[in-house]
Parts: C-alpha cells; structure tokens; sequence
DNA sequence: CGACACCTTGAATGCGCTCAAGAGGCGTGG
DNA sequence: CCACGCCTCTTGAGCGCATTCAAGGTGTCG
C-alpha cells in the first residue's frame, strides 16, 4: 500500500542465467534474441507491500515476475478490494489497451521485476510476431483462469471457495517448488478473503473447519494439504 | 440448451459488405486481404437456445458472431452455471490454448456467426502480424472486462450488481443501436441472474425496487431507463 | 515487556436464498 | 373467439449462510 520506493541497479545478470527464462513471455526467444532483448530489461526490487503499479496508472511499462509473489487487485471507490489474482514468477504485467493499467498491483514479501519501457519493448516486439503469439498465449491463459475464477466468486460456497483455493494455489506452486502437499501461503488471509470475495473472518472459520475436519493441517505461513481427496471433494470440482 | 441443428449456406456474400467488418477482428485487414479471406469463413445459423459449441469439446474452428446475442457459461458438475458473459455481433470466440473451448456457448435468440477453420485460419494469420495483433487487442479486452465482472461477482451487493449491469449493457448495445435509455433485454432474468451471481428471485425482486423507486420502467422485453444518474450512484461506480 | 498486526472465535444480524404460490404472456387447438 | 397448457416472471414467507460487530488470542519486533 506505500508509495513504490524503487532500488534497481543497472541488469548486470545476463538473460541466460534467468530463472524464469522458459516460463515466462522469453521462452519465445532464441539465444540470439535473448542477448538483444537483454539490453531492454531492467531488474527492480520491491520490498513488502510496495505499490508496483496503481489502476488507472499510466502504463509505461510491462513487467515480469522474477522471484516472490503479488497480489493484483481492483478498488471500489468506498474502499472495498477484490483481488484478481496473485502474480508468480514467470508471469506478464501490463498488458492493457487502454494505455492504463487495469488494476493495482503490489507485493506481498519481497518481489523483483524485470521491467521493459513500452516503447522499446513495443519495436522489439514488431517484426517479431513469435513474440506476439507467446504474449498471446498468456493472455490467454489468464482469460481461462479469470472465468474459472468467476464462476468460484459467482457460483461456490464458502468451503468450495477455500478448498479450491487451495488446490488451485498448490497447483500454481507445482513449477516453482515441485509436487507438495505443504502449501505455502505468503499472503494474509485478508487477502485471501478479498481473493475469494468473502470476509477474513469466514475465511479463518472455514480453514478451521478444514482442520477440524482433517482435511489439512494450519501451519505457520502456510497449510499442510491432509487429505487431497476430501479436499477435491469439498471443491465440487 | 438443444444439440445444435445447423444450418449452412455456402458464404455468398463478401466480406466487403460484412456489417461488422469494422467492429470485429476483420478490421484489421486490408481491402485485399478480405478478398482472400472471405474464402474462409462461412455463415452459420443458429436457433433459439442451440449450442454453438460446449466446454471441453474440441475447437475446431474460431467464430465472429455476425448477428443476435449468445450467452457464454460455465457449468459446475451439480449443474449450477455461471455465465461468463454475453457475446455480441463483432466478438470474436474460439481462442483457447488446451485445444478446448473453455466454455460453452448457445444463442439467445437466433444468430448468425462467421465460422473459420481453425487450421486454415492459422495459416492465414501466420505471416500477418497485424491480424494477430488485433486478436492479442481482442483478448486483452476482454481480460479487462472478466476482471470487472469479477469484482461485481466478489464485491457487489445484488442492487449494485443488477444496476451495474443494466448500464454496462446498455453501454455495449451503443455500437449497434446507438445511444438510447430504452435497454433491450434478450436474455432471460435466469440469464441475468446466472450473469450476476444471483438467483432469478433476487434479480426479479431487485428490478421490481428498481421500477417502484422510479429508475427504471420494465417494458416488454427490457427496460427503460428513467433515472441514468441514479442508476450511476446504486451501481456505486 | 508492551505495542501492534494478524488471526481466531463467538454472538447476533441481515441479505440473498429456498420453497411455494400466484400472475401474466403466448401459442395451440377446439 | 375463448380455453387451456406451458413457460417466464413476480411476489411472499421463512430460513440459513456469510456478514457484522465485538472480544480474545498469538506472534513479532522494537
């Protein structure tokens, strides 16, 4: 929520040795292209709860998610927040046609960015259509996961709207942390409840009552997954 | 709802004299162009409530729908349904990456679509960036609604999200019929409430408080709007 | 150790849902 | 032309799930 206190230093790492290079919009590049498209990138940091961009922001730039997590969100003008989603490493931001960004991002532990001036990224972009399909394929994507997500805001109860975040969560960490059933939840559970369209309260009651009912374990940062049956189950798929 | 019956007649008409050309993914194509392109697509007609194509079935081809309203859903395995929206005559359906429709879509009234194969019109776009440009313009669009719906969805209360929708629609129907406060409806109030999160008796009692304090009038078919202002403030922007 | 943030738990309220019946529109057929 | 059935929409009554309001617990960091 503070004001975006930015450190960068000049992107001395060189796009080979880039953690997210296959899973993110690069794995569309070749070796030659990568030492190109090296040179537009630029590694940002972003401590915890820093504002990385705002809604309605000028968008100047795209980003990539390097390492850490964050959550994207839109504000109603009484206050009220509905997350959109979480943004992991490998993921695209800024993608918009309004020359604005569509909501608010900011971090939840620490985050590092690789970020792109439109501009330039925009004539990298031009004569490389490979590029544009790979960026095509993202948003894409999302749009699925978004229509996923709204028939959980729309359709689910309470339990189904946790449990399915939960494996749904699990599931997104499976390419960064490989198969587990320990699920780390870096974000708090107001986020989680503004993430499932619920209160923070019903959000806690509901993960207690998952544990009561032995379906998972709450641990610190994180829960342990139990009973991954029973919890599919309760997802109503 | 019904197995979709179709039927087809060879494409007679040219692209040049397409009444969406401009508002659909065509746009993006220059006057020789369409002439090739018109090889490819073919009209395809709809009846009242058939289905163009149903969630996980595999997509063969995309569609630019020509004519009439289709309502675009996802069904949970109890059988409850989210709409995920409503398509209009210039939407452009079919994108996906599993190779699988993502959701199902059947015509409200009677529709007219331009169906292409998707092979063929992969080719077509390969070596046209412009084209896939527009498609890329296309999706981002409508990532940027699925986000707005998924606040209404999250974060709505059921007059808010009955009054946002009224306007929303009535602001989509302004490229084809031109601004008007008479809000032509064609989807049912089970429609609507599967749109909204609701359930038909919430969204019938919210038009009814709606009518009674002098916002709307209900008319045959849809709904006129007397009071644009103060539909602007339930809505709660 | 105290302050603060975050999370959990409890009790009561209320919004939207369920269940049920009635009203209205429309096409069909006598 | 009206009678009838069917379907959609509306309205009412009561309920229940998630919310609101309020307090208490837990962990962290100065």
């Amino acid at each position: 929520m503070k004001p975006s206190v930015v450190t960068f230093e000049p992107n001395g790492n060189s796009c080979r040795d880039c953690s997210i290079r296959e899973s993110s919009v690069c794995s569309a590049l070749d070796a030659a292209e990568l030492r190109q498209f090296e040179h537009l990138g630029r590694r940002v940091q972003f401590g915890p709860c820093e504002t990385v961009f705002s809604e309605e922001d000028i968008a100047t730039s795209y980003c990539n998610v390097l390492d850490g997590v964050m959550r994207l969100y839109k504000l109603l003008p009484d206050g009220r927040r509905q997350i959109v989603g979480f943004a992991l490493p490998g993921d695209f931001l800024g993608m918009n046609i309004s020359g604005r960004h569509n909501f608010s991002a900011d971090a939840i532990g620490s985050v590092a960015v690789c970020q792109f001036a439109k501009a330039a990224f925009g004539r990298f972009i031009e004569d490389r259509p490979h590029l544009l399909r790979r960026i095509n394929e993202l948003a894409i994507r999302e749009l699925t996961q978004a229509r996923e997500h709204m028939v959980l805001l729309g359709r689910r109860s309470a339990e189904e709207k946790v449990a399915t975040f939960l494996l749904s969560w699990r599931e997104r960490l499976i390419p960064l942390n490989g198969p587990s059933n320990t699920v780390p939840l870096p974000m708090s559970r107001q986020d989680i409840a503004d993430y499932l369209g619920l209160t923070i309260e019903t959000v806690s009651r509901t993960f207690t009552k998952l544990e009561r009912d032995g379906v998972i374990e709450i641990i610190h940062g994180g829960i342990s997954l139990l009973d991954p049956a029973r919890a599919e189950a309760l997802a109503a798929a």
